[in-house]
DNA sequence: TGCAGTCCATGTGCTCTGAC
DNA sequence: GTCAGAGCACATGGACTGCA
């Protein structure tokens, strides 16, 4: 046997890499049953001819011990059994049912007779289905597609399922898909605690220090904290476009943003500036309150809803003076 | 010495482009 | 049309530096 296949993914870590390699134990072929293999189309019956034709020892196959199902090596056991032989060598794999497929997969497209195409995109649906956390690179790397492929064939499977928040990369770190709740919450902190540390600011918003800076940078420059990428489509069409919002509360706001935002005399000087992103900041749609609602500690809520309200009462009490104001001018 | 900020290598997903 | 590679922007953790 290839004995690349014991070291499937070590980063990954719940292929639970075994330690060594176990030495290879007799095993009657009546004892096992047949894998739950990636191939769609079976086992391919000339090649078992060949192999069993060819007269050379065979190596190992890497059998799964809770089931006895055969992870890899279907058809080294189809030419033992085309020899007459009553028994083959065989390595256990301890682990999960889920963990032995990824394993055949890898091992059958690191060796051996590869898988097609279909059998590779059907196997990468299956483990998006078993492991939704892994990354669409991790996944690529077991099953041989192009990571784009997988994330193809992930925003089909997922549908009609939620979207986790965070992938495991091959490095076994895991990255969040999107940081824009972490960094609304981080310009608020920032705008409202301008002496608390950049460490603080990440630790409280849950976002890495380097995601805090960053958010400070694009603050400095008068940018949205969060990047267009992370912005729903609909919103980024929104701030190009006014003429295309429907009529509705959220749109309403992202209007006048947009138009204020237009003004010279807002846009030209610093504290116009300041005030827009200001504005920006407490304009949130619902979304974006749905999201940053999520990130509140059960214990904080009362702190978070007392300093919400103190801070709409700042606003409210704003915009009298400016109504009043106005009037005063008129 | 410990904290805070910065830099860097390396990972991610997305978009574009060319090969088949 | 499908697929993979290159390049991009962004995020991460560790290493490093500066400062009280």
């Amino acid at each position: 046997m290839d004995t690349r296949c014991r070291d499937a993914h070590p980063a990954l870590p719940s292929l639970g890499r075994p330690p060594g390699h176990p030495p290879a134990e007799s095993v009657s072929i009546d004892a096992l049953h047949p894998s739950d293999s990636p191939r769609t189309s079976g086992e391919n019956s000339a090649h078992a001819r060949t192999l069993a034709e060819s007269g050379a020892e065979l190596p190992p196959i890497l059998v799964h011990r809770a089931t006895m199902r055969v992870i890899d090596g279907m058809h080294r056991l189809r030419a033992a059994e085309l020899r007459g032989e009553k028994t083959v060598l065989v390595r256990y794999f301890d682990g999960a049912a889920t963990e032995a497929f990824v394993l055949g997969v890898k091992a059958n497209i690191t060796h051996g007779l590869p898988l097609s195409l279909a059998d590779r995109r059907v196997a990468a649906e299956r483990i998006i289905e078993s492991h939704p956390q892994w990354s669409d690179r991790a996944i690529a790397s077991v099953t041989g597609l192009a990571a784009k492929t997988v994330g193809m064939i992930r925003r089909c499977a997922s549908e009609d399922s939620p979207q986790l928040r965070a992938r495991i990369g091959r490095d076994g770190r895991v990255r969040p898909l999107s940081s824009a709740a972490g960094r609304l919450q981080a310009c608020v902190m920032l705008q409202e605690n301008p002496a608390a540390s950049l460490r603080q600011i990440a630790s409280a918003s849950g976002i890495s220090l380097g995601t805090v800076r960053d958010v400070r940078d694009r603050l400095a420059r008068g940018e949205d904290p969060v990047p267009s990428r992370q912005r729903p489509r609909s919103e980024v069409v929104r701030s190009a476009s006014v003429d295309v919002l429907p009529e509705r509360t959220d749109d309403q706001m992202s209007r006048l943003l947009v138009r204020l935002r237009q003004d010279p005399s807002i846009r030209l000087t610093e504290s116009g500036r300041a005030l827009i992103r200001l504005l920006s900041v407490h304009a949130l749609t619902a979304e974006e309150r749905r999201r940053l609602l999520n990130t509140v500690p059960e214990h904080c809520r009362g702190v978070v809803a007392e300093l919400a309200n103190a801070c709409a009462q700042t606003w409210c009490e704003l915009a009298t003076w400016l109504a009043r104001g106005a009037e005063a001018k008129v």
